[in-house]
DNA sequence: TAAAAACCCTGTAGTTGGTGCAGAGTCAAG
DNA sequence: CTTGACTCTGCACCAACTACAGGGTTTTTA
């Protein structure tokens, strides 16, 4: 039994908050940790890694299902890693994907800002006036995946 | 009194769903329609065009508050459209943001792929060995504003 | 004319990945 | 022995919807 951290501990190692620690715990990505007498969570070097490897996959915008399962292959060092090659690829293809859609997305949107350059009464506007026409009105980048920017 | 839409006949003509109109008319973006004897909502084309400018700011990837504002300036025609073209301007550079930070992760994400192409054992797997390191376990993109690919 | 299907209503809960807070308990220092 | 810093559980909240449940209404069909 060796050098064991409090969650605060373990959260400044990580730079990770308290209550994401636990919403990990909750989600099953750590597993529950010891207790102290006064009902404390007690981390170990384990755990330290354990997190260390979540927060570099959401670093990489990796969801936790995908991190879950990078996880789970992690845990079984004689297991094929065919998988988690697999897994990479497909993630760097959203990415890939995302990219593409918020490219054209800004040429839309450069496009439309060139419709007013002078400072009109609004019923003038051209960018006010393009976002009233129907055309464009079937969002793409709705309902398929991928997040905004915001 | 003209030709009145049922919510159903609505979300054919803009593609979005039923209950998506209802959570605009909540969120105040679409103001509450008329309502038929049987308290079924019926709107007119006012609403149609409404709801199309709507579609179309989403569709841009623009937030409801953003969309909002825009909404507010379509209000009043005899103001001027500067905040308009500010707010535009303000959205490109969101998005040209979000373009930037997803690149970097791409060139992260293929650096971190090259690391394994046979498929080994998990414990001899570079990409997880990498992934446990405790570089870059301090996430650039959580926290800020920004959504993910996912 | 009546039953069945299709539509509409309100209200509530779920999604993702956390964040934040209330109210209570624990622990170390002065 | 009290103050302050920390921790505990459990719940509410964010965006922008989506998806019901459990009812009512309208339209279609037999």
């Amino acid at each position: 039994m060796q050098h064991q951290l409090k969650i605060g501990e373990l959260a400044k190692r990580t730079g990770c908050l308290v209550e994401t620690i636990r919403y990990y715990e909750r989600e099953g990505l750590l597993s529950p940790p010891a207790r102290s007498a006064g009902n404390f969570r007690l981390y170990g070097n384990v755990h330290v890694e354990r997190l260390h490897f979540i927060r570099h996959c959401r670093s990489l915008d990796m969801s936790l299902d995908e991190t879950r399962i990078l996880l789970k292959f992690r845990d079984i060092p004689e297991e094929n890693c065919g998988e988690v090659n697999m897994l990479l690829d497909k993630h760097i293809g959203h990415v890939a994907e995302r990219i593409a859609e918020l490219k054209a997305l800004q040429t839309e949107l450069k496009q439309l800002r060139s419709r007013c350059h002078s400072t009109n009464a609004t019923k003038n506007c051209g960018i006010l006036q393009s976002l009233s026409n129907a055309d464009g009105s079937t969002p793409k980048n709705l309902g398929t995946h991928g997040g905004g920017c915001h």
